[in-house]
DNA sequence: CAGTATCCGGTGCGATACTG
DNA sequence: CAGTATCGCACCGGATACTG
């Protein structure tokens, strides 16, 4: 037994789990290149065409154009055609349901990050609430209703597509 | 004007503020490479040693050897030392509180991905609440106690720490 | 305006070998 | 057992130039 101590005996060891295929690993692999963040906080921000999200993120535009196509091919993202009055058609970018989905991640991310990693000037970025105003957090509660203020009492188990481990 | 619609007229434009130093680009920063998330997953699931974490999650010895002294150096885990009796001392990584607190962010990826990326198998891991055995999510909230089921009541917003363009 | 083509540098990551 | 040293590849991302 290399594991030192479990609290809760009736869960399964990790080492007993294959943990290939793990849709956290998955979900990063999708969000976890620097430019994507960049992209999806542009969209969410409002920023939906192509030469104000280069303008205003910095980012390539090989990068960029890389970037969109990749989250329109994942289904995060949409292009929506549209005509300027008087000028020829153009396209935007805009948060497919799946996209808009991705709000509990970034929200809680922004969470960890205003009390972690901002310094004392305060968060760039805050989540609000579009009906009352009020700021927006993610938290935690299981399907018995109880809410979980201490990530303590939270521990990963082995979910219906897991394998066992020889 | 290059926004085209804006659902609360009250929300700032994200043009009009500076990105930089965004906290979730920033946590990203931390959390975003593959072997980090893969090294976090093998400590939250209580494989701790460095031999061990290196046979389950198959990431390379230097790799691993990097993103812990990382993780350990943000504050996310700490070294224990302990020795198993008749042995010279060893050392195990546990999370910190700070690491503790990625919960919710884990979790809301979890639950992401169990309903986008995995197939009809079903989701490899999933959380659960140690007291009564029911399975956790990351639901949004505001702070005057609205729960938010559709993301679309999300908005961003310039917070203490934003910096106006121009 | 909205991209694509091409080149190039930095580095994340894997594999192998070595150390206390 | 728990790492560090070194090598090499793949790939992300920046810069410049070109196209409809």
């Amino acid at each position: 037994m290399t594991v030192t101590t479990r609290t809760a005996a009736t869960l399964p060891l990790a080492l007993e789990w294959s943990t290939d295929n793990c849709q956290v690993a998955r979900t990063m692999a999708i969000l976890g290149e620097r430019a994507t963040i960049e992209v999806l906080r542009e969209v969410f921000n409002g920023v939906r065409r192509f030469d104000d999200m280069h303008r205003h993120s910095g980012v390539a535009r090989q990068v960029l154009s890389n970037r969109l196509a990749m989250l329109v091919d994942e289904g995060i993202l949409r292009r929506v055609p549209y005509r300027p009055e008087g000028a020829r058609v153009r396209h935007e970018y805009r948060p497919t349901a799946k996209g808009l989905d991705l709000y509990p991640i970034l929200t809680a991310m922004a969470d960890w990050g205003a009390r972690y990693v901002v310094g004392p000037e305060g968060a760039p970025v805050e989540m609000a609430h579009r009906g009352c105003g009020s700021r927006v957090h993610a938290v935690l509660e299981c399907e018995s209703g109880h809410r979980l203020d201490d990530p303590r009492d939270v521990a990963p188990v082995p979910g219906p597509g897991a394998t066992r481990i020889s």
